[in-house]
DNA sequence: ATTTATTTTTAGACAAATCTAAAAAATATA
DNA sequence: TATATTTTTTAGATTTGTCTAAAAATAAAT
């Protein structure tokens, strides 16, 4: 089934409004779309009769199991934009967002499994948050710094804290980017530089503070 | 200044009927956007007032040069986006129009922009039309298939005549894609196949057949 | 030069998504 | 418990893009 941008956005901010609070209300859900209260009663109606949303009027309102998969399905679109932007058009992750909020909305499922696929199926988005995959399994990860992986793990680079253009330029020159592969080798206590191989690239050292700044996961 | 969808969607399309005649009539839009003429009748109004547009009742209309550059940059994307598809998502060429329609109206410049650049600045896309560049200059490219290139001559690749698996697959083990470079080594009368040399890798031989099935241009 | 046929436009209606202003329900306060 | 406040919903209007049916203009044919 198909929905209309409208009724897409209307559904990916009931489902972020849901992790925060069972049931959702009228005026937040307002707020969250720059809109106005009247309007959303409008839509709530439309949502229900699609099967999308239980509703009781004055009540409060969640999605179905129904809804749910669609937003999902939603957030899983955005966040492999997002993914895309970054590590493949070098966008920086805090300028992302809007774009991928238009993208997300281009539903032909071949392509996102196609991008899904380009991108190497990663699991968690420029800003640390997981990928829900085809089936709408939302990964659980532990993120964690550099400085916090034992020795000879292997760990895959979800984000960056510090996001200036000096630390970019830092990274870049170690080839680390997101998504890319990263062996932690052996810490050294003088000052805590931790040698590392990054994907096929020769080992090297990165200080301390650069590796509290790479946050990685698992597998 | 930025349009709605369905405002792009006719001045992209009166666009293309320009390239047939001059002039267009209110009745072969309508034919090329599956709709009414009365609807386009509206349409041509509000794109009259906003200046894209030269219309006299029942003479027909062109774009005027706002328009038309207008048109130019939704061209742009949409072209970009099949050469993305193809070169990048593993579509072949005659499924990818459909999504790009979607996508050309994420009319973000930067992303366009990034994206050109990620794409290496095509100028020809899979269909083997020019991409025109971000200025609005639409290059003219002479193509020729690899039978007919001189020797020593350095082309990039820019369509393939038959797209069956058959080829895919074999175009595929030679490392040829769309938008890679090629040098033709040498030509043997024998069974006039060619040695050529694709990117980096070995030189390596093909087919008479195989060479009169790819599409190339030069620079 | 009329008549006929085609093309284009107008007039008026409709659906989606929105708004304002007012009414109704729920919640908080005295 | 009665009153005040907040939240939510309704009623009716608006905008964008569409449609059908009828009228007007243009083009073709006798």
């Amino acid at each position: 089934m198909n929905f209309s941008i409208t009724e897409e956005n209307y559904i990916k901010n009931i489902y972020h409004l849901q992790q925060q609070s069972e049931l959702v209300n009228t005026n937040s859900l307002a707020f969250e779309l720059q809109t106005k209260p009247a309007s959303v009663t409008d839509m709530l109606k439309k949502l229900q009769i699609k099967n999308l949303l239980d509703y009781e009027k004055y009540k409060g309102f969640r999605l179905t199991n129904k809804g749910n998969k669609v937003a999902i399905n939603i957030v899983r679109r955005h966040r492999l934009w997002e993914f895309f932007l970054v590590t493949k058009l070098g966008f920086e992750w805090d300028k992302v967002h809007s774009i991928a909020e238009e993208l997300e909305h281009v539903s032909n499922q071949e392509l996102i499994q196609k991008l899904d696929r380009f991108l190497n199926h990663p699991q968690i988005d420029p800003h640390g948050d997981p990928i829900p995959d085809g089936n709408g399994k939302i990964p659980i990860i532990h993120q964690l710094s550099i400085a916090d992986v034992i020795e000879n793990k292997k760990v895959i680079v979800s984000s960056v804290a510090n996001q200036s253009p000096a630390i970019l330029e830092l990274l870049n020159h170690y080839h680390i980017n997101i998504g890319t592969e990263i062996k932690i080798n052996q810490r050294f206590s003088f000052d805590r530089s931790i040698e590392i191989k990054v994907g096929k690239y020769a080992p090297c050292i990165i200080s301390e503070l650069v590796a509290k700044n790479i946050f990685v996961h698992h597998e």
